[in-house]
DNA sequence: TGGAAACATTGTAATATCTCTATATCGCTG
DNA sequence: CAGCGATATAGAGATATTACAATGTTTCCA
């Protein structure tokens, strides 16, 4: 441990919240929490057209936010259910909408 | 308004939302708000000292914080003193570090 | 087994971000 | 007013993101 006056979080705790922040400043990603807000578990199909995007778009952003263990999956048959996986992402959006959290 | 099953947030809200968390989500950014967390205002010149980085590094991630409306600034003589003006930068730091919020 | 539906992945061009270096501006003081 | 310290800005090159179109893969079922 050096002697620096370094900040509160770690050099990788620092690297990791700026991931997962970014990760969630994009448009298209907020909506896509905004649907999980209200139906816990959604496909790809449910996604791409509740939004209006192209299945690959949803795909790659649902993708996206796995890759940062924002989102979980589970496989039934043909379709892929995403869910939060990450709670302080909720806490997050809320926390930015209304000054409340 | 048309009778679309738009979310919950503003097309415009969500263009907001997610320029705020983008601009957090960088470590350097992230750091700022950690010494801002402890000395309520500070110059370009402490926090490029404090950091460790370029001054002109320093000054534009400030400015790329005061232009999104995260940090608000005050001149004084030949300085600039940055602070915190949307409460919610810090919120949503808390909630990421920690999960309680 | 062939095909369709649901997802994922890849390649690519456009755009945005970041860092770095150099330069410009502003305010103070000798 | 010359000069210095504190900030800001501009330009360029490197890297990262994003949307889109096309192609793969998996699963189910007739």
């Amino acid at each position: 441990m050096t002697t620096k006056t370094r900040a509160i979080l770690g050099e990788q705790a620092v690297e990791d919240t700026a991931h997962v922040l970014r990760c969630l400043g994009h448009p298209l990603r907020l909506r896509i929490l905004d649907v999980l807000e209200q139906s816990r578990e959604v496909t790809v199909t449910e996604v791409y057209e509740a939004l209006q995007v192209e299945q690959a778009v949803a795909s790659q952003h649902l993708t996206t936010m796995w890759d940062k263990g924002i989102l979980k999956r589970r496989k039934d048959g043909v379709h892929v259910y995403y869910s939060i996986a990450d709670e302080r992402a909720l806490k997050v959006l809320d926390c930015v909408r209304n000054a409340n959290c």
